[in-house]
DNA sequence: CACAACTGAGTTGCACACAACTAAATCGAC
DNA sequence: GTCGATTTAGTTGTGTGCAACTCAGTTGTG
Protein backbone atom coordinates (compact mmCIF):
# COMPACT_ATOMS: atom_id res chain seq x y z
CA UNK A 1 0.00 0.00 0.00
CA UNK A 2 1.30 3.78 -0.70
CA UNK A 3 1.39 6.59 1.58
CA UNK A 4 -1.23 7.71 0.08
CA UNK A 5 -3.77 4.83 0.33
CA UNK A 6 -3.03 4.65 4.20
CA UNK A 7 -3.81 8.35 3.92
CA UNK A 8 -7.14 7.30 2.57
CA UNK A 9 -7.72 4.11 4.52
CA UNK A 10 -7.52 6.62 8.06
CA UNK A 11 -9.78 9.42 6.98
CA UNK A 12 -12.46 6.03 5.88
CA UNK A 13 -11.71 4.27 9.11
CA UNK A 14 -11.77 7.43 11.77
CA UNK A 15 -14.55 8.94 9.86
CA UNK A 16 -16.46 5.72 9.77
CA UNK A 17 -16.20 5.62 13.59
CA UNK A 18 -16.91 9.19 13.73
CA UNK A 19 -19.68 9.39 11.91
CA UNK A 20 -21.79 5.99 13.60
CA UNK A 21 -20.71 7.34 16.86
CA UNK A 22 -22.52 10.82 16.25
CA UNK A 23 -25.95 8.91 13.91
CA UNK A 24 -26.34 7.09 17.59
CA UNK A 25 -26.05 10.12 19.55
CA UNK A 26 -28.09 11.50 17.09
CA UNK A 27 -30.88 8.63 17.01
CA UNK A 28 -30.67 8.70 21.04
CA UNK A 29 -31.12 12.33 20.98
CA UNK A 30 -34.55 12.05 19.33
CA UNK A 31 -35.85 9.11 21.50
CA UNK A 32 -34.74 10.45 24.74
CA UNK A 33 -36.16 14.27 24.21
CA UNK A 34 -39.65 13.03 25.40
CA UNK A 35 -37.61 11.72 28.74
CA UNK A 36 -35.88 15.55 28.99
CA UNK A 37 -32.37 13.58 28.73
CA UNK A 38 -29.28 13.82 26.32
CA UNK A 39 -27.28 10.47 26.06
CA UNK A 40 -24.66 11.02 28.44
CA UNK A 41 -27.25 11.87 31.09
CA UNK A 42 -29.36 8.67 30.30
CA UNK A 43 -26.39 6.37 30.58
CA UNK A 44 -25.94 7.94 34.15
CA UNK A 45 -29.41 7.02 34.77
CA UNK A 46 -29.27 3.81 33.19
CA UNK A 47 -26.53 2.69 35.87
CA UNK A 48 -28.33 4.14 38.50
CA UNK A 49 -31.20 2.11 37.99
CA UNK A 50 -29.44 -1.00 37.44
CA UNK A 51 -26.89 -0.21 40.42
CA UNK A 52 -28.79 1.80 43.02
CA UNK A 53 -27.22 4.88 44.21
CA UNK A 54 -23.69 4.97 44.01
CA UNK A 55 -20.41 7.85 44.91
CA UNK A 56 -19.75 10.45 41.90
CA UNK A 57 -16.43 8.39 42.19
CA UNK A 58 -17.98 4.95 41.60
CA UNK A 59 -20.04 6.56 38.83
CA UNK A 60 -17.00 7.67 37.23
CA UNK A 61 -15.23 4.37 37.35
CA UNK A 62 -18.37 2.78 35.46
CA UNK A 63 -18.81 5.22 32.52
CA UNK A 64 -15.09 6.26 32.16
CA UNK A 65 -16.07 10.06 33.18
CA UNK A 66 -14.06 12.21 35.18
CA UNK A 67 -15.37 14.39 37.18
CA UNK A 68 -14.66 17.52 35.29
CA UNK A 69 -17.46 15.69 32.99
CA UNK A 70 -19.78 14.17 35.55
CA UNK A 71 -19.86 17.19 38.28
CA UNK A 72 -21.95 19.65 35.98
CA UNK A 73 -23.66 16.74 34.30
CA UNK A 74 -25.00 15.07 37.58
CA UNK A 75 -26.15 19.36 38.91
CA UNK A 76 -28.26 19.33 35.59
CA UNK A 77 -29.80 15.98 36.70
CA UNK A 78 -30.67 17.14 40.14
CA UNK A 79 -31.64 20.72 38.82
CA UNK A 80 -33.95 18.34 36.52
CA UNK A 81 -35.36 16.99 40.37
CA UNK A 82 -34.30 13.31 39.31
CA UNK A 83 -31.60 12.68 41.71
CA UNK A 84 -30.27 14.35 44.67
CA UNK A 85 -26.96 15.05 46.03
CA UNK A 86 -25.27 14.13 49.43
CA UNK A 87 -22.29 14.01 50.63
CA UNK A 88 -21.24 11.24 52.95
CA UNK A 89 -21.44 10.76 57.22
CA UNK A 90 -18.36 8.67 56.77
CA UNK A 91 -16.07 10.32 54.01
CA UNK A 92 -16.93 14.03 53.44
CA UNK A 93 -15.48 14.01 50.50
CA UNK A 94 -17.51 11.55 48.96
CA UNK A 95 -20.66 12.68 47.31
CA UNK A 96 -23.57 9.94 46.82
CA UNK A 97 -26.02 10.58 44.24
CA UNK A 98 -29.57 8.45 44.64
CA UNK A 99 -32.33 8.97 42.74
CA UNK A 100 -35.62 10.89 43.65
CA UNK A 101 -39.10 9.54 43.26
CA UNK A 102 -39.45 10.78 39.87
CA UNK A 103 -35.94 9.64 38.86
CA UNK A 104 -37.17 5.78 39.70
CA UNK A 105 -40.16 6.35 37.89
CA UNK A 106 -38.69 7.81 34.91
CA UNK A 107 -37.10 4.38 34.30
CA UNK A 108 -40.89 2.94 33.42
CA UNK A 109 -40.80 5.25 30.51
CA UNK A 110 -37.58 4.38 29.13
CA UNK A 111 -38.07 0.70 29.29
CA UNK A 112 -39.50 1.50 25.33
CA UNK A 113 -36.00 3.02 24.53
CA UNK A 114 -34.14 -0.14 24.04
CA UNK A 115 -36.87 -1.32 21.50
CA UNK A 116 -36.42 1.39 19.68
CA UNK A 117 -32.89 1.92 19.20
CA UNK A 118 -32.15 -1.80 18.43
CA UNK A 119 -34.98 -1.34 15.78
CA UNK A 120 -33.73 1.99 14.35
CA UNK A 121 -29.75 0.08 14.00
CA UNK A 122 -31.49 -2.35 11.79
CA UNK A 123 -29.57 -5.40 13.40
CA UNK A 124 -31.37 -8.57 15.13
CA UNK A 125 -30.27 -9.36 18.79
CA UNK A 126 -26.81 -11.87 17.47
CA UNK A 127 -25.12 -8.49 15.99
CA UNK A 128 -25.83 -6.10 18.66
CA UNK A 129 -24.09 -8.99 20.96
CA UNK A 130 -21.48 -9.56 18.11
CA UNK A 131 -21.08 -5.63 17.56
CA UNK A 132 -21.14 -5.11 21.64
CA UNK A 133 -18.21 -7.82 21.93
CA UNK A 134 -16.04 -6.20 18.97
CA UNK A 135 -16.31 -2.81 20.11
CA UNK A 136 -14.83 -3.85 24.13
CA UNK A 137 -12.23 -5.67 22.51
CA UNK A 138 -11.38 -2.84 20.69
CA UNK A 139 -11.87 -0.25 23.08
CA UNK A 140 -9.13 -2.37 25.20
CA UNK A 141 -6.82 -2.63 22.72
CA UNK A 142 -6.83 1.51 22.52
CA UNK A 143 -6.86 1.99 26.31
CA UNK A 144 -3.52 -0.32 26.17
CA UNK A 145 -2.27 1.49 23.60
CA UNK A 146 -3.04 4.89 24.90
CA UNK A 147 -1.27 3.89 27.97
CA UNK A 148 1.90 2.78 25.92
CA UNK A 149 1.73 6.20 24.14
CA UNK A 150 1.55 8.12 26.98
CA UNK A 151 4.26 6.09 29.02
CA UNK A 152 6.72 6.42 25.79
CA UNK A 153 5.82 10.46 25.51
CA UNK A 154 7.00 10.22 29.41
CA UNK B 1 -35.67 -11.26 27.66
CA UNK B 2 -37.31 -9.43 30.43
CA UNK B 3 -37.84 -5.31 30.26
CA UNK B 4 -34.54 -5.09 32.99
CA UNK B 5 -33.02 -7.52 30.51
CA UNK B 6 -33.44 -4.99 27.88
CA UNK B 7 -31.78 -1.79 29.66
CA UNK B 8 -29.12 -3.96 30.77
CA UNK B 9 -28.61 -4.72 26.65
CA UNK B 10 -29.12 -1.30 26.15
CA UNK B 11 -26.19 0.47 28.94
CA UNK B 12 -23.89 -2.57 27.42
CA UNK B 13 -24.53 -1.48 23.86
CA UNK B 14 -24.30 2.72 23.73
CA UNK B 15 -22.08 2.48 27.10
CA UNK B 16 -19.59 0.76 24.72
CA UNK B 17 -20.02 2.48 21.21
CA UNK B 18 -19.56 5.66 23.79
CA UNK B 19 -16.50 4.07 25.24
CA UNK B 20 -14.44 3.22 21.62
CA UNK B 21 -15.40 6.37 19.97
CA UNK B 22 -14.19 8.22 23.41
CA UNK B 23 -10.75 5.94 23.09
CA UNK B 24 -10.54 6.19 19.63
CA UNK B 25 -10.31 9.91 20.01
CA UNK B 26 -8.07 9.56 22.70
CA UNK B 27 -5.14 7.59 20.90
CA UNK B 28 -5.79 10.45 17.96
CA UNK B 29 -5.32 12.93 20.67
CA UNK B 30 -2.19 11.61 21.67
CA UNK B 31 -0.53 10.99 18.16
CA UNK B 32 -2.15 14.13 16.91
CA UNK B 33 -0.89 16.63 19.72
CA UNK B 34 2.56 16.45 17.79
CA UNK B 35 0.76 18.05 14.72
CA UNK B 36 -1.23 19.97 16.59
CA UNK B 37 -4.81 18.71 15.30
CA UNK B 38 -7.38 17.59 16.72
CA UNK B 39 -9.13 14.66 16.02
CA UNK B 40 -12.08 16.25 14.07
CA UNK B 41 -9.24 18.66 12.90
CA UNK B 42 -7.25 16.45 11.38
CA UNK B 43 -10.04 15.09 9.57
CA UNK B 44 -10.75 18.43 7.53
CA UNK B 45 -6.71 18.39 6.89
CA UNK B 46 -7.67 14.91 5.48
CA UNK B 47 -10.17 15.56 3.41
CA UNK B 48 -8.38 18.81 2.08
CA UNK B 49 -5.05 16.54 1.21
CA UNK B 50 -7.20 14.44 -0.52
CA UNK B 51 -9.68 16.05 -2.47
CA UNK B 52 -7.47 19.67 -2.35
CA UNK B 53 -9.09 22.89 -1.97
CA UNK B 54 -12.79 22.90 -1.22
CA UNK B 55 -15.77 25.32 0.10
CA UNK B 56 -17.06 25.18 3.64
CA UNK B 57 -20.16 23.29 2.23
CA UNK B 58 -18.31 21.07 0.58
CA UNK B 59 -16.24 20.31 3.31
CA UNK B 60 -19.62 19.82 5.75
CA UNK B 61 -20.99 17.34 2.90
CA UNK B 62 -18.03 15.19 3.17
CA UNK B 63 -17.58 14.85 7.26
CA UNK B 64 -21.59 15.38 7.85
CA UNK B 65 -20.87 18.63 10.02
CA UNK B 66 -22.64 21.96 9.65
CA UNK B 67 -21.45 25.15 9.58
CA UNK B 68 -21.83 25.99 13.39
CA UNK B 69 -19.35 23.42 13.85
CA UNK B 70 -16.85 24.09 10.82
CA UNK B 71 -17.11 27.88 10.93
CA UNK B 72 -14.87 27.92 14.06
CA UNK B 73 -12.90 24.82 13.43
CA UNK B 74 -11.89 26.26 10.05
CA UNK B 75 -10.82 29.94 11.79
CA UNK B 76 -8.69 27.62 14.31
CA UNK B 77 -6.70 26.37 11.19
CA UNK B 78 -6.66 29.38 9.45
CA UNK B 79 -5.52 30.89 12.82
CA UNK B 80 -2.76 27.97 12.71
CA UNK B 81 -1.40 28.81 9.44
CA UNK B 82 -2.45 25.47 7.56
CA UNK B 83 -5.07 26.83 5.66
CA UNK B 84 -6.71 30.37 4.36
CA UNK B 85 -10.82 31.26 3.75
CA UNK B 86 -11.16 33.21 0.50
CA UNK B 87 -14.72 34.12 -0.28
CA UNK B 88 -15.49 32.93 -4.08
CA UNK B 89 -15.93 36.08 -6.97
CA UNK B 90 -18.81 34.05 -8.83
CA UNK B 91 -20.77 33.66 -5.43
CA UNK B 92 -20.40 35.89 -3.04
CA UNK B 93 -22.20 33.30 -0.01
CA UNK B 94 -19.85 30.76 -0.50
CA UNK B 95 -15.86 30.57 1.28
CA UNK B 96 -13.31 28.43 0.00
CA UNK B 97 -10.37 26.69 1.93
CA UNK B 98 -7.21 26.34 0.47
CA UNK B 99 -4.45 24.47 1.84
CA UNK B 100 -1.30 27.05 2.71
CA UNK B 101 1.94 25.78 1.86
CA UNK B 102 2.56 25.29 5.95
CA UNK B 103 -0.64 23.02 5.89
CA UNK B 104 0.50 21.05 2.43
CA UNK B 105 3.64 20.37 3.98
CA UNK B 106 1.96 18.92 7.30
CA UNK B 107 0.77 15.95 4.95
CA UNK B 108 4.27 14.41 4.92
CA UNK B 109 4.42 14.27 8.72
CA UNK B 110 1.00 12.64 8.88
CA UNK B 111 1.57 9.75 6.67
CA UNK B 112 2.84 7.74 9.97
CA UNK B 113 -0.40 8.87 11.67
CA UNK B 114 -2.65 5.88 9.98
CA UNK B 115 0.01 2.97 10.90
CA UNK B 116 0.38 4.18 14.15
CA UNK B 117 -3.54 3.83 15.02
CA UNK B 118 -3.50 0.60 12.82
CA UNK B 119 -1.68 -0.54 15.23
CA UNK B 120 -3.11 0.98 17.91
CA UNK B 121 -6.17 -0.82 17.33
CA UNK B 122 -4.48 -4.06 17.52
CA UNK B 123 -6.52 -5.01 14.50
CA UNK B 124 -5.30 -6.45 10.58
CA UNK B 125 -5.90 -5.06 7.32
CA UNK B 126 -9.01 -7.25 6.96
CA UNK B 127 -10.42 -6.56 10.21
CA UNK B 128 -10.17 -2.80 9.84
CA UNK B 129 -11.89 -3.14 6.30
CA UNK B 130 -14.37 -5.06 7.77
CA UNK B 131 -14.98 -3.02 11.19
CA UNK B 132 -15.37 0.20 8.13
CA UNK B 133 -18.03 -1.89 6.50
CA UNK B 134 -20.26 -2.56 9.60
CA UNK B 135 -19.93 1.14 10.30
CA UNK B 136 -21.21 2.36 7.18
CA UNK B 137 -24.08 -0.12 7.48
CA UNK B 138 -25.16 0.63 10.38
CA UNK B 139 -24.56 4.39 9.89
CA UNK B 140 -26.74 4.41 7.20
CA UNK B 141 -29.87 2.65 9.11
CA UNK B 142 -29.43 4.50 11.64
CA UNK B 143 -30.14 7.95 9.36
CA UNK B 144 -32.61 5.92 8.10
CA UNK B 145 -34.14 5.61 11.65
CA UNK B 146 -33.88 9.21 12.42
CA UNK B 147 -35.28 10.30 9.41
CA UNK B 148 -38.08 7.96 10.26
CA UNK B 149 -38.17 9.49 13.63
CA UNK B 150 -38.40 13.00 12.79
CA UNK B 151 -40.89 12.74 10.26
CA UNK B 152 -43.10 10.64 12.61
CA UNK B 153 -42.63 13.63 14.90
CA UNK B 154 -44.16 15.65 12.45
C1' DC C 1 -37.97 44.79 -12.52
C1' DA C 2 -39.72 43.39 -7.76
C1' DC C 3 -40.06 40.44 -4.19
C1' DA C 4 -40.45 36.20 -1.84
C1' DA C 5 -38.03 31.87 -1.12
C1' DC C 6 -33.84 29.78 -0.70
C1' DT C 7 -28.85 29.10 0.23
C1' DG C 8 -24.12 29.41 2.44
C1' DA C 9 -21.60 31.18 6.37
C1' DG C 10 -21.45 32.65 10.57
C1' DT C 11 -23.11 33.45 15.58
C1' DT C 12 -25.16 32.17 19.96
C1' DG C 13 -26.36 29.07 23.49
C1' DC C 14 -26.13 24.66 25.59
C1' DA C 15 -24.12 20.17 26.75
C1' DC C 16 -20.48 17.12 26.70
C1' DA C 17 -15.21 15.58 27.05
C1' DC C 18 -10.96 16.28 28.81
C1' DA C 19 -6.68 18.60 30.65
C1' DA C 20 -5.12 21.21 34.33
C1' DC C 21 -6.05 23.09 38.34
C1' DT C 22 -8.02 24.04 43.32
C1' DA C 23 -9.96 22.84 47.81
C1' DA C 24 -11.19 19.95 51.37
C1' DA C 25 -10.92 15.62 53.70
C1' DT C 26 -8.49 11.41 54.71
C1' DC C 27 -4.55 8.45 55.20
C1' DG C 28 0.21 7.16 56.39
C1' DA C 29 4.89 7.47 57.79
C1' DC C 30 7.32 9.16 61.24
C1' DG D 1 -0.10 13.52 67.14
C1' DT D 2 1.76 16.04 63.06
C1' DC D 3 2.68 16.88 58.40
C1' DG D 4 3.09 15.50 53.70
C1' DA D 5 0.90 12.49 50.16
C1' DT D 6 -3.24 10.87 48.37
C1' DT D 7 -8.11 10.96 47.28
C1' DT D 8 -12.69 13.03 45.97
C1' DA D 9 -15.30 16.76 44.02
C1' DG D 10 -15.51 20.66 41.84
C1' DT D 11 -13.83 24.67 38.68
C1' DT D 12 -11.81 26.72 34.55
C1' DG D 13 -10.59 26.83 29.82
C1' DT D 14 -10.59 24.87 25.15
C1' DG D 15 -12.69 22.37 21.43
C1' DT D 16 -16.21 20.05 19.44
C1' DG D 17 -21.47 18.99 17.99
C1' DC D 18 -25.82 20.57 17.21
C1' DA D 19 -30.16 23.45 17.29
C1' DA D 20 -31.83 27.85 16.35
C1' DC D 21 -30.95 31.96 14.70
C1' DT D 22 -29.08 36.05 11.69
C1' DC D 23 -27.31 38.09 7.55
C1' DA D 24 -25.87 38.67 2.98
C1' DG D 25 -26.21 37.01 -1.53
C1' DT D 26 -28.71 34.39 -5.10
C1' DT D 27 -32.59 32.42 -7.53
C1' DG D 28 -37.22 31.78 -9.15
C1' DT D 29 -41.83 33.70 -10.09
C1' DG D 30 -44.92 36.96 -11.47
Amino acid sequence: MTDTEWLRLDRQICFSLHAASRAFNSVYRLILKDLGLTYPQYLVMLVLWEQGDLPVKKLGERLRLDSGTLSPLVKRLEGAGLVRRERSAQDERSVRVHLTEEGAALRERALEVPRRIMSSTGLDLTEVVDLHARLERLTTALDAAAEAEARAAG
